[in-house]
DNA sequence: CGAAACGTTGAATGGTTTCAACAAGAGTGG
DNA sequence: CCACTCTTGTTGAAACCATTCAACGTTTCG
């Protein structure tokens, strides 16, 4: 009865690996000589969990806005309207930054709630320019990863304005598979998945009932199956065709970052 | 005959002000010292112009992907889709960046076409990062500018994901209002706007038919009127409450960083 | 003047939402 | 263990919003 996809406890949704997921993240694209994997860490501070459902602060303590690591679980950031409704803006997974820039506006704007039980690490951001600016390969990672995370948004963007609901839930679970991926919590044929439908509606801006209808015909047409928290990518390269996934922003081949060229 | 509005002529969409527009921009954010503003002034490199309906091209003669600044016209950026259909993501105006970011990725990703004559400046990203890390004020101008940005793209995604089509409409109008304001093209009355209704249906994933019906119905109601390339605020603060336009992120407060606190 | 781009309106079609109802599973306390 | 509730998933039918198709008016420009 257990699904046979992965081997990871349904209630613990921590990355199965030695190496932490921002760091397998970046190193997707550059290497980075060890003192700059320091220097990553000594930008984090405390630990923090927070439980499934559960607000994630903007203040730490009385103190001013923080900035937090994603090392474990999933997390959404959101906006609630007037009538109730809700869109997501985003999904953060494991190794994704929480408010990095928009703390630059000192504003709420949008609220971050935990999907699932969650690990976090406070961010420094007060010593963060100075560490960039000198170490220039770190902070073109960091600034690539920051830039992936846009291109995400502009890409949901574009599928709520102006794909038709199949397409777009298609294309939104495949851009999930490469996020996922690049941390190392997916395969290439599928991934453990904690939404509901009701969070990936206000997602894809659908309404629960229509997107398990669009979900069904997903299914029933052999291309994937989202049953019971898990993805199953059952006819990967129809679905893509389906998607227009023909991007390359997330560079699945390594387009690493070429070997420092002076001292 | 001629728009009561402004005095600017319809084919000169150039800032009227002797400080260039990101200038006014920044100072609207952080008191920044002389050597600070020649610091950007030094980034910015050759100037070109593109008219009216041309691309705005992705590499700088056979050379490597560059970034620019806007000081004049208007621009959009968009994704073209397999069946014709067009999504805009962001209109770009003066004191804007194109690219800034988005070069990180040295990949297409959405294009970018001028509304307008357009004048540009080539923006060195070279040295962009040590600049930053030695000048902590421009650094942090800066950053507000790019959270700013970021904020409108969230913005944008909440209209057209979760606000109905005259909600959107009007939420969007008031947010180009206040971009604009900030580098003196708008009043709180109005402002002078080059889009066609086709530009603006692909803004707001509508179709232009629709989006026509919606601006009758705007400015019927004596809310907003959209006419001949100028957009009048006929109730303000009516059309605000229907576009629960209450949102502080672009912070018309002066929230001025503070003065620096030691050498 | 004619052409082209943009704006405007009506009517039919269709995708999505809403309302309503029910099924299935998880967690709780008796 | 069993009811009980709550959340999530599932399906049908009616209502609605937005699109499409088609036509025509308007402005600009060569």
């Amino acid at each position: 009865m257990k699904s046979g996809m992965a081997d990871i406890n349904k209630d613990d949704w921590q990355a199965p690996h030695r190496q932490s997921a921002i760091a397998r993240k970046l190193l997707a694209y550059a290497e980075l000589p060890d003192d700059d994997l320091a220097a990553l860490a000594a930008l984090q501070g405390n630990r923090r969990t927070v439980e499934a459902g559960e607000e994630i602060p903007h203040r730490d303590n009385d103190r001013k806005y923080s900035a937090f690591l994603l090392t474990s679980g999933w997390v959404c950031s959101y906006k609630l309207l007037r009538d109730g409704s809700r869109q997501i803006i985003d999904f953060r997974i494991p190794g994704d930054f929480l408010r990095l820039r928009s703390f630059m506006l000192q504003t709420s704007g949008s609220s971050l709630e935990a999907i699932t039980r969650v690990e976090l690490i406070e961010f420094a951001t007060g010593n963060l320019l100075r560490t960039l600016g000198e170490r220039p390969r770190l902070a073109a990672a960091l600034l690539w990863s920051a830039s992936r995370d846009e291109a995400a948004i502009v890409e949901h963007l574009i599928d709520i304005g102006r794909r038709s609901a199949l397409v777009r839930t298609a294309h939104f679970l495949l851009e999930l598979r490469l996020r996922l991926q690049l941390v190392g919590l997916a395969t290439p044929s599928g991934y453990d998945c904690p939404l509901s439908q009701y969070l990936l509606g206000d997602a894809l801006g659908l309404s629960a009932i229509h997107l398990n209808r669009i979900l069904r015909k997903l299914r029933e047409s052999g291309l994937v199956t989202f049953r019971k928290g898990t993805v199953t990518f059952n006819n990967l390269s129809a679905l893509m065709e389906l998607a227009e996934f023909d991007r390359d922003y997330l560079d699945q081949g390594r387009p690493r970052l070429p070997k420092p060229q002076n001292g």
